[in-house]
DNA sequence: GTTGATTTTAAACGCTTGTTTAATACAATT
DNA sequence: AATTGTATTAAACAAGCGTTTAAAATCAAC
């Protein structure tokens, strides 16, 4: 409301203040640190909780970093926990984002949508760079669920899960029941989790160079996706003889 | 030093003193509670770093639960990461022994054994009751591995991934390399560690009823072994074939 | 310039942690 | 009985944590 009068001279007023200015999120370091606290500790919190988790992360490092003061999470967030809940809801934005399933048309093969899905899997768990920190994260909340982690189910597990269950169902057909579509889905994905959640220890029982040579992305994908198609039409081969053999015995008896 | 001269007196001391003469480490209970400090706190703190961790166990709680003072645990073992050591040592002990594999004669098949290494990896890592503490504690180290990890990794992970190994070299033969192998393994041993690391969402996931008429061990293990031998299988034919085909392309051409 | 609300700050609070200490209790040896 | 070395205890310690507070600074509005 203050704007309608002598607006013209308050512009430069609210462009230099630098209140609840900040118009891009990311890019120019400078226009970032004129940002408002609220933001910076949002863009701070996030690599800060993936790298040491909720407990072992100190909202004095939090603030340093942000370089703001220890009582400003308070301030903003009302505790720890709430600014934790924020940044869980930005890491799930961002990790769909940072490796997003690509579009398919009405003939891509499931196979090759499986492949995707793979690929996407893998990325998703075992990528690196600016913004794998989400990605970190969210594996935290997999392995030791807090109350962020129904929000993460609701949004973005159960529909990723959902669409390879639909890729199974195209390739298995109707007749194999949902539970075991579903323990299939886990496997595929318990492989991709593997090298995720036992990278340290795989790292310490093959060594640096053995893992380097073997164990790259692309290879653990074409492994996993050549492990599990095999699984998967063998299970459909064996479903379809098992129901012509009772079909079989039930006709001979 | 003090031993070599009035030793034979001292045996009597030794062995009265209570000093390392707890014979029987489980048992009887009014025993137990006669025996030294020392003994007493192994017995609680692996529980409690169990269900804890390392960070948040704290060494109130162990000595409240050891019923001793809580300086006890700094005059036994110095620190409390000491006495952590000491009880991963204990862990591994009791994770073998608690699930062992089980004998096998010359003629016992590959896929029984295959099946046996599964239904021990699977009761190993998801067994639940008295000693699944010390599973539970592994488990632990292998997601974030610790100075105790290394040790881990040669007394118990290597041999135990080798036996693997050797089952499907067996299936496989000779001609497939090591690393695809080991590929197989991991991609088996990702399945059974599924279940473990990801109960909590799995549970919200698919809600209690559905994991539990669908989830228990024995299906799990059945699925496992299924999914995994086809695909094994698979890549038995697969490599046969390639090396056909590379070895009629060369021919041809 | 003054006012009144909002934001920022340094300091302190209350609590928990692992560890240390100094006094005490105990049992064996002299 | 006195002594000696070990074991146990309650209390204190120092450091770290999340949070609170009350004063200071900032800023739009009059």
């Amino acid at each position: 409301m203050w704007i309608s009068e002598d607006c013209i001279g308050n512009f430069a007023i609210i462009f230099l203040s630098g209140v609840d200015t900040c118009a891009t999120k990311s890019g120019n370091k400078d226009f970032m640190s004129s940002c408002n606290v609220r933001e910076r500790l949002l863009d701070v919190a996030g690599p800060v909780f993936s790298e040491k988790g909720f407990e072992k992360a100190t909202v004095r490092e939090i603030c340093q970093k942000a370089d703001v003061n220890v009582a400003s999470i308070n301030y903003y967030f009302g505790d720890k926990e709430q600014l934790y809940l924020e940044v869980i809801r930005l890491a799930k934005q961002m990790g769909v984002s940072r490796a997003p399933l690509p579009e398919w048309t009405s003939d891509t093969s499931a196979e090759q949508k499986l492949r995707d899905w793979v690929t996407t899997l893998v990325r998703r768990m075992l990528g690196t760079g600016e913004l794998s920190w989400s990605n970190h994260l969210i594996m935290r909340e997999v392995l030791r669920p807090t109350k962020a982690c129904e929000h993460l189910i609701q949004e973005l597990f159960r529909p990723f899960v959902n669409i390879a269950d639909s890729i199974l169902q195209e390739i298995l057909g109707e007749e194999i029941p949902e539970y075991r579509r579903m323990q299939c889905v886990f496997s595929i994905a318990a492989q991709c989790q593997f090298y995720r959640v036992s990278a340290g220890m795989v790292t310490l029982m093959l060594g640096q160079k053995e893992k380097a040579a073997h164990y790259n992305n692309d290879q653990l994908i074409e492994h996993i996706l050549q492990f599990s198609l095999a699984a998967i039409k063998n299970l459909k081969q064996e479903f379809a003889t098992s129901v012509m053999e009772s079909s079989a015995s039930l006709h001979g008896s």
